[in-house]
DNA sequence: GGTGACACGTGACTC
DNA sequence: TGAGTCACGTGTCAC
């Protein structure tokens, strides 16, 4: 590294001009060597942070530079969008029903990370089948917030996955708190009033 | 753009050597042209991506293409890291067991409000326990978070009792959650973990 | 006039 | 062979 070799050692006459003597060719020669050698260090910055790049990404290693930037793209804006997302941490329950899973996929390490909201009435038999629905995906709860108010209820859930099960596991979450949700619609609404009215008894105790 | 010159007309005759034909040297141009052509859209499309992480980023659009990727690649590992702060956040369960039973008092009409905090092994059974004890006691859940972390649970209430048995209803609860975290040490480890393991069956069902 | 950043064209290499 | 990517040296513009 910084080889400062000397180039007036290298200098030779000039026969075609006058005007350019030694030391103007030397300091021209000497310029261009920087000139060159500065680029270099340029490029040698840029790539080194391509190559950090690189690293921080989950599906890292080898891939185009232009790739590379792609994906780092997306990857920003769904990080911009997951922190509105959570900064919003809306709880509490609205009036209408609503599932919602979106992955996230904090992790480096490649483990799926999904967020997982359920907003419907409330029933006292809600929250055991959903954890049987969790326990029976395999899924681990990292964080569950539950909010209710005038009998409905919002449960939002951080889950972690297999790394392997990662989209079919959110596909089969997905599909299981809808049907979870369309029994509830099912159910008569005068038993589930009556259960949420006088809730000391039911289903629940084993 | 695209200016497609013909190359063939611009060709000219080759003295060196008769080696190199018209059209072997018209290729060669052709080849040429084409490679400098696509290394111009390689640079303009890593560029355009450079422009988008530009207009992604929080503040300013001029900047060194070398400092952009650095402050891309700092913005990363903040967003990185606050995903994991989020999802660890202060519900974190300890490694005590602990119980906290507070008066919160923070409506104005009366109505005792209370907020319990729960940190114990988890197991299976402990949700449906809670909710019965919660039931039992006719106490309104305003507010519950879970977070269960390593096989530990901490369990954040925010109740509602009768305006008429505010301090009676707090005492209930927290001798009431006593017991039940006693019940959790009785209880069998073994068959807990079991029940931790194999989670998919269980007394919660109905 | 030296320093830094950029786009360009080209040789080398890979699939 | 051809299409693709990369590193390199150079010309050029701005401060």
């Amino acid at each position: 590294m910084q080889s400062f070799s000397n180039s007036s050692t290298t200098y030779f006459p000039l026969e075609m001009s006058g005007v350019t003597t030694e030391t103007t060719q030397d300091r021209a020669l000497a310029a261009l060597k920087n000139h060159k050698e500065a680029e270099k260090r340029r490029r040698e910055r840029i790539n080194s942070h391509l190559n950090r790049l690189r690293s921080l990404l989950p599906c890292n290693s080898k891939a185009d530079k232009a790739s590379l930037l792609a994906t780092v793209v997306q990857r920003l804006r769904e990080l911009k969008q997951q922190a509105v997302e959570i900064t919003e941490l809306e709880t509490l329950p609205s009036e209408t029903d609503e599932i919602r899973v979106l992955s996230c996929d904090y992790s480096s390490d490649g483990t799926s990370i999904f967020k997982a909201s359920l907003c419907c009435e409330d029933r006292s038999d809600l929250l055991p089948e959903l954890i049987q629905i969790l326990n029976s995906l395999h899924l681990k709860t990292l964080r569950a917030e539950m909010a209710t108010l005038g009998g409905r209820i919002r449960n939002v859930l951080v889950v972690a996955a297999d790394k392997d099960h990662g989209i079919e596991s959110l596909h089969l979450l997905q599909s299981a708190l809808k049907s979870l949700l369309e029994r509830s619609d099912a159910s008569d609404r005068s038993k589930r009033k009556r259960a949420y009215d006088h809730q000391n008894n039911g289903p629940l105790m084993s």
